[in-house]
DNA sequence: GAAAAAAAAGGACATTTGTCCCGAACCAAT
DNA sequence: ATTGGTTCGGGACAAATGTCCTTTTTTTTC
């Protein structure tokens, strides 16, 4: 749901005073960072501040594919596999991000063993979630994959929008509030329809029923 | 639809033969190469042969992933990430791998650079491939991803099962025969329905228009 | 080659989800 | 305060998809 690396965060705030290869450059609410379809100029890491990467497909709808905040790194991908961005990458609070060339993030890669080992991890990290989240939201009621998705964003500093919590359940606006209010009538969340009306661990055994079933 | 991936194919028919810990394994078609949430004891490329990757839901539903061909690793993610294996890997034909231990996985990403380079790509290129799926299946109909199947999976020299369709598509063999009774009336697949009755390109025209609408 | 098991086809019905709306609530800028 | 834009909520109906089940065909096994 939010994507985070400890590791990378820790490790660009080492290196990066040290280092006129990397800049800090701030984004305001709703700045587009990366664009589809366009080639990325740049590398970055999240300092601080959520952004949503999202595909928009050319019929018009949007599938958010995750969210992202401290220490993701962003145009990584593009960069490795020399193609343009199949993803637009949005920043929806302020931002904080470290900056570099393509030429710098490819000679880390080569130089730093450590850095190295980040990447190759969160790729495979990326991989393994993304892969995790298509099979369960196409193969367990809307119902469970709402209400866990509830269960991961309770603790954002920031409220997510609806349309953006449909579009990363790749569902309508009008099904998600079907089932909010449905979800409302079982009294599994309360009257502002984001927030849980129980405690973390009865929605994790409500959510273990459903794998169940 | 299916991954290949020539460059690691190749590094591994020439590092092989000269290397006492990498060894050459069969397995029969059905056999299951890595099982789901266990530990992966060995990493795998695939030198001749197909795999499904796939995740078994506890409803009984299953997820594939992806099928894989020559090329193809199987176990990295875990190994990177030191988790017991999220999906199933089985043979759906005989199968020919290469393979080796955990410790000599990781002395390869630390001491030969291409390896490393060709892992990198090969993680890069995952989880965007992932991604794009999960986003079109969520966001076309299914006819068009249904259409696109038949399209990547033509040149295939042995036929998948329909079951095996459904489940990468995520839905059920009633919805999958339905929709391939409606390609039939429209006489876009032929009789034996799992045969595209139009020539390649034409069927990249019917993708396209579905793009537009 | 007969029996058993697996795969495929599709009818009938229930459920889920989408589409097209319109009106209410909220927020920002004048 | 008034306008205009965005977000939100939900009714009514249409379309897509799933469930359950039965039958047929094909494949496997003894």
């Amino acid at each position: 749901m939010v994507s985070y690396n400890r590791q990378l965060a820790a490790h660009l705030a080492l290196i990066a005073p040290k280092n006129e290869a990397i800049s800090i450059k701030k984004h305001p609410q709703g700045e587009k960072i990366i664009y589809q379809n366009e080639a990325v100029g740049w590398i970055y890491v999240i300092q601080s501040g959520f952004v949503k990467c999202y595909i928009n497909e050319s019929n018009g709808k949007d599938f958010i594919l995750e969210f992202f905040s401290e220490g993701a790194i962003l145009g990584e991908m593009e960069a490795l596999n020399e193609v343009p961005s199949s993803a637009t990458v949005e920043a929806i609070t302020d931002l904080t991000v470290y900056r570099f060339s393509l030429v710098y993030f490819w000679e880390m890669l080569r130089t730093d063993g450590e850095f190295n080992l980040i990447i190759m991890k969160e790729l495979a990290k990326r991989a393994s979630q993304v892969a995790k989240r298509a099979s369960y939201q196409q193969n367990y009621p809307l119902e469970y994959s709402i209400l866990k998705l509830l269960y991961l964003s309770a603790d954002l500093p920031f409220a997510l929008k609806k349309k953006d919590l449909a579009d990363y359940l790749g569902i309508t606006l009008r099904s998600l509030n079907r089932i909010l209010t449905v979800l409302q009538q079982k009294k599994i969340i309360d009257v502002e329809k984001l927030n849980l009306a129980i405690t973390k661990p009865e929605v994790l055994r409500l959510l273990n029923g459903y794998e169940k079933a």
